[in-house]
DNA sequence: GTCTATAGAAGGATAGAC
DNA sequence: GTCTATCCTTCTATAGAC
């Protein structure tokens, strides 16, 4: 029946989507994957050819996913400010619920820069590049931004969001030396990055 | 002989540590690394009981390295602006030699995050953050800077030194499709964020 | 200390019954 | 579409000669 294929081949999805996340290509085992899914291992290269399709199919999904999230930011109709207040609480909190993603797509696209080709033909950051000048050029008197610079101010915001996910593992190593709370650090970093930004950013 | 011992010994630490930095713990094979180091697999066990062995020799030798790296900058005597501008610079530095290192060494903490603690052991942390505090205490009402916004400050310089060289792959595609230089990119970013902290933290 | 040969286990993939 | 059984390759690790 197609309702129970569909039905198969989403918690095998899952089932690898979470192994994957957690283990990696090289370390995930299609054993591992068919238990979680509660299902046989043969039935994982009936529905994905190889370990290599369906890592694809579960990669291109949360890549997809984590930067399409960048998008609403550039369609709001806000305020240079605003806008940067916007990004870092929506990109923390999405973050917050989704803790293991950008280690994840940070590793396996180091680990196999091919990857990184096939997704740049479904987002185009060069659009959303010029978008963002257009969008602000009245403003832009008012701050340190230049069509120069632009890559250092839009990396230095991924990097205020992203790097404390992806450097999880020793963050909150040194935490819990220090006795600072992991998810209380979060929450207060989304005022922190944004003010600190803009405050970098000022004129 | 003593000698030849030390010869292989380092020629065998040296291949592990280029095959696990470029493949990952999960990645690397035993075979790839005898044949970097010009020697036979059993030679490999003969010097280190096991993959898990040599591994865990690479990566301690490698983290304790960067984090070392750390130390000097405190050691200074220069006011917080000019620690910060001596900070990127310095780092900045040291990772466009060892470009692979922050991506490696994050990925293998999160993967094991039993690592972290033998690390913190080695470095201490609480060091080094009080004594900054202290060290700096006589210009500190000059700076947003406050016993509970440390982490935040430190995190967020160690992001904008370090995510470029993790999200490497990202970046480098990026900016073939929008024709900008990995390279200059970094060279220019030295003082970037350097001026781009130090501003956000002056009152 | 270094090599060859091989054990022994694990993992990806497929054949074939139901 | 789903399962069991199994093939085949790959990989870590060791035995044993030199």
């Amino acid at each position: 029946m197609a309702e129970n294929d569909k039905q198969t081949e989403e918690k095998i999805f899952e089932a690898a989507t979470e192994v994957f996340v957690m283990k990696g290509m090289d370390g995930a085992r299609m054993q591992d994957i068919a238990n979680h899914a509660g299902i046989n291992k043969a039935l994982l290269h009936y529905y994905y050819r190889s370990k290599e399709h369906l890592f694809d199919a579960v990669f291109e999904k949360i890549a997809g996913m984590i930067f399409r999230k960048f998008a609403p930011v550039f369609d709001e109709n806000l305020s240079i400010e605003d806008k940067i207040r916007f990004f870092f609480k929506e990109h923390i909190s999405f973050l917050q619920n989704n803790p293991r993603l950008p280690a994840f797509i940070l590793n396996e696209i180091n680990r196999n820069p091919g990857r990184m080709k096939r997704l740049l033909r479904k987002v185009e950051f060069n659009k959303i590049y010029k978008m963002i000048y257009e969008q602000h050029k009245h403003e832009l008197d008012k701050y340190n931004i230049t069509e120069e610079n632009l890559p250092q101010v839009m990396i230095s915001m991924a990097s205020l969001s992203v790097f404390p996910f992806a450097a999880r593992g020793i963050i909150e190593g040194i935490f819990e030396n220090t006795g600072v709370d992991f998810d209380k650090f979060l929450d207060e970093r989304k005022e922190f990055a944004a003010e600190f930004v803009i405050k970098a950013l000022r004129k």
